[in-house]
DNA sequence: CTTGATTTTCATCAAACGTTGAAATAAGTT
DNA sequence: AACTTATTTCAACGTTTGATGAAAATCAAG
């Protein structure tokens, strides 16, 4: 594969993430993803195949470096700890600051994939497909070092709460803009340092109190 | 407009509900609708105008009794507490409940309604027009609830945490099934009993860790 | 420069898309 | 019954859709 058709290759993928994101799998039109990448409409055909594949090209490119990173946080916050179990703020961490620093800092392209992420992880018909495949092994990790740091937690807790982390994380990334709306400018979601410093505490509240009862 | 045209609209609008749920605005033909319905195609636009039209009256045939019977329970809880402000977890529960009871009790129409709300307000393309238009006014009353329950907390930690609700909760309409797997099992999204006991206290310490800053 | 592989262009396919007008039927009214 | 309105059927319109095969252009290597 020369030079031009890397590159040739690249602007497809990031026209078809930046119109997917938008509008969804069903919203774009091949010829309308060529157009915006200044591309014969073939051309998306003899690099990435058709629709189907494209998308989960999309959709796969940045996952892969996204998830080895949450990952590496993950260890790492378990090796800081050990031989103790990992402090529940910082798997929480691990989850959800490799995201959100990338969508502050990552450029429209990330910005743009979280989107996608969001919408994608809200519909019947796709999230089977994207996220089961290619986060859901991840998920398990956190579950995992979540029931370390919460000994006396029942999975069921657990579970539903890692639930809502997700869906509040999720939805942050689809609804960009919105939240400052809503608010009258109050919030301003294109600062994620002031997400992040109120998903992590807000989430971690929740975990304890639905796994640690102490009063009910 | 006879009986008979009332009950073909109908049958147009739970076929329309159901695919729109299943596979987006876009995922969907209008003579797939029709086909569903089994009806001629014409009686689509004759009965409920344009695409546009029908996925609006879709949307906004359930939002109406939803958020008339949110109110009702916020304006409920809001005299029983009186003259002291109502309680934090009850104005969750009046926000979360009417649409979880449903979701559980209201049969298959209303839980293609949840999933169909939950794409919508993680979509950038829709959220905009339906969501903001059928229920921005509703949460704006009971953000101001929020704000009596807890009157030390500021305004910008009040709307986050609302935003962190809204996505827990779409999510849980979204992924019916989806967090079954995940658990092996062990979580079962259709209990919605289990779902709504778990979801007033986790997203009510959230609330209060954030707005309450006892420590920091 | 020649040769062979890679990449791009162009034209086209059958199918499905949203929408509609006109004719046919059913329902409602006097 | 006759007449008007409401509903349903049928056929078709112009576009757009995803996809591809064959030719043209560009590139890489000897």
């Amino acid at each position: 594969m020369g030079k031009a058709a890397h590159t040739t290759r690249r602007r497809i993928l990031d026209a078809a993430e930046k119109l997917f994101a938008e509008k969804g799998f069903h919203g774009v039109s091949v010829r309308e993803i060529a157009r915006a990448a200044d591309v014969d409409v073939a051309l998306v055909n003899y690099h990435c195949g058709r629709k189907n594949d494209l998308f989960e090209t999309v959709f796969l490119r940045r996952a892969e470096v996204l998830n080895r990173e949450r990952l590496a946080m993950l260890n790492a916050c378990r090796e800081r700890a050990a031989p103790d179990p990992p402090e529940l703020e910082d798997i929480i961490d691990a989850f959800t600051h490799p995201l959100l620093t990338r969508s502050a800092r990552g450029g429209a392209g990330w910005r743009r994939y979280f989107a996608l992420v969001a919408q994608v992880n809200n519909s019947p018909e796709l999230a089977p497909i994207g996220m089961t495949r290619y986060f859901d092994p991840l998920v398990q990790q956190f579950i995992a070092a979540i029931r370390e740091a919460l000994p006396d937690a029942r999975d069921e807790d657990i579970y539903w709460s890692y639930h809502f982390l997700s869906g509040a994380l999720t939805l942050t990334f689809a609804q960009t803009g919105r939240i400052d709306k809503l608010s009258g400018g109050v919030c301003r979601s294109s600062d994620l340092a002031s997400v992040h410093e109120r998903l992590v505490p807000y989430t971690a509240a929740g975990f304890r109190r639905l796994c640690k009862p102490d009063k009910d």
